[in-house]
DNA sequence: AATGAATGAGTTTTCATTCAT
DNA sequence: AATGAATGAAAACTCATTCAT
């Protein structure tokens, strides 16, 4: 298996997930058929059979993915970021991302698989934050929760309300947070995010 | 068998509609087959298209029920029971809930009608939150969002992880509430919920 | 059996064949459903069953009241009315007639009894037609075939064309006879048919 | 089992559409399934569905193959020909043609698109022949309509009696239409049809 | 490696018919 | 006599998956 053949493999693959998280998104995991995706990526059906052994492969392949990008993204201190990470949500380009997301939380349901990649998607951070939060408040390990829940929930309602007021939405959770002295960073003003300084 | 009256009408919507609901549950929107939902309903498929023209009015009537449940228990003051609803994602009766909104979540990606029914449905908590916290914090609106997200992301949570302490949750929102001024009924220690009050 | 139930019984049946004739002609024998049959005649499903064996045997009925009313508007002497009877095919109100005949038409591949009636429907008339004929020309049977074959066309024709002219077509029939010395009655000037009086 | 080729495409074709019209020819078209098609053509339902759309389909492929045949055998002059088109209406090869014939008119009442096919169908030789006819009788549209009835009045009689006399019929229209000018080929002595030819 | 034709079990939905009331 | 709720066996159509080329 030389080095090109290893390219091209990974190449493969990509489009191949690539296409199948577009129709993902826009049908959900159980509407898009594999004639989809075949559409979608413009590779053969018998093809797809030697990159995944099936549709639930992908969807694994997916999460998997998913993962290593989010922990990736929140690096070490997730705390750092928190902020900007709900600013984010609001981004367009992160749309897709939103919508697949639900797909994954309902696909947790059914596939116990799925649901430890989702629960341990989750703990990495929620145990830094509560590590971090340790000493700090009462109860470090239910406020962990609390963070991760005020970021899914914000996916949530995003999904659902274009007039999602992001920056708003990052302010007061920061005011929040402020009394118990947890120091979150200011925005950063020369952010293509959305909404300009705020004083407050 | 002549014109049915309504109370077996009713009656036999019910039957369908809690058939259906565990199949959702258990497997999901999709991956639930109306045959499934005929076995588990003991309704033979001809009769549940006299009450329901497919399985998505299924998913929206159940939505819907929602709506005028969840309408009722909240009163026009979301605020009083707030901590309570928190706590009561915790009970095992509620399990199934659980799933059913996960099911619904994703479906809000494909169907407006269904997102619309998601939307309507958080619309309403959400403004009266809004309202009630007007003049008490810098941003009543996204506050309200924040309320909202952080009973949202719980039951994902709660979907996940088995060792989700719900009163520590609740406890945890209270103490972030507090500092603004916001008086947030304690827990009721005669409750069936699972921890004991540790007021701290 | 008194005499009132009789009449009851009558009206019934009445009821229900005028109502699946009107289905029948709309969308044809088998795209017509009972149910189809039930909102159009009022009657519930359960009685039409204690009228009718089936669907086939109202089919059979509908036939069978086609073939007596044929039988008593040709009286015992088809060629009087042939052109009169050629002109009425286009004649609006009889359009749903001519949509029922090509469903019976259809319906006599399958099912020999209804090509018996069918055949039977036309076998009088081309009896009598080749009666009088005989001795006047010099294939007689086949005249009459191609007599009544001119009617069975201009049917289908006027089904797919309204722009047919009906009284055209009579003059054109007249005119193919006249040399074979078949005295045709010429139109009635009179009557509430389409075209004004003919000079040719 | 790569892009194949057109002659396997085609040849996969009419081994679907013949099995249809034999189904559709006994049967009739609603009381076809797509099952007996699938036994009929031993062709599986999945593939069936990759050449045609669904039943409606079939029937239009069928009627379009119709027209094209139609078209190439009468050519540009229909007269030639007629008495022969008559003729073999009695062919027992023809049989089938015939029943399908009748099950394609009850269809035209349904369908829009049918009917427009089936009035095409008849509509450029009806042209052909009122242009032939023009200047030599007094209505020339109107007699182009008869021919045709003549010869869809034939088909209809023959599926009901077996004792119909085709050469008898043709001769029969010969006659009528000889004292009109109308020259028409005499019977073809050397045809494989059914009747000897004897001038009269 | 790559294709896409082919399969057939599975899906949703309809419908003629029965029967308890 | 009359109703219409109830059934369950098809119907049309789809889809994940295989495999000959």
């Amino acid at each position: 298996m030389p080095k090109v053949d290893d390219a091209h493999f990974a190449a493969r693959r990509r489009q191949i997930l690539d296409a199948a998280a577009a129709c993902f998104a826009r049908e959900g995991f159980h509407r898009t058929s594999m004639q989809d995706i075949v559409k979608e990526s413009g590779i053969s059906a018998g093809l797809i059979y030697r990159y995944f052994t099936g549709k639930d492969d992908m969807i694994a392949a997916i999460v998997a993915e998913w993962h290593e990008r989010r922990t990736a993204l929140l690096g070490d201190d997730p705390a750092a970021g928190y902020l900007e990470v709900l600013r984010g949500v609001g981004d367009p380009a992160a749309a897709r991302e939103l919508r697949l997301a639900v797909q994954v939380w309902a696909e947790t349901v059914r596939s116990p698989l799925i649901r430890e990649m989702a629960r341990d998607n989750v703990d990495r951070p929620r145990r830094l934050a509560a590590a971090a939060l340790d000493g700090a408040v009462a109860e470090p390990d239910a406020l962990a929760r609390v963070l991760i829940a005020i970021y899914q929930g914000l996916v949530l309602q995003t999904l659902w309300d274009d007039g999602v007021d992001h920056a708003a939405y990052a302010r007061a959770v920061a005011a929040l947070l402020a009394p118990l002295g947890i120091e979150v960073p200011p925005a950063d003003p020369g952010q293509p995010g959305r909404d300009r300084d705020q004083q407050e």
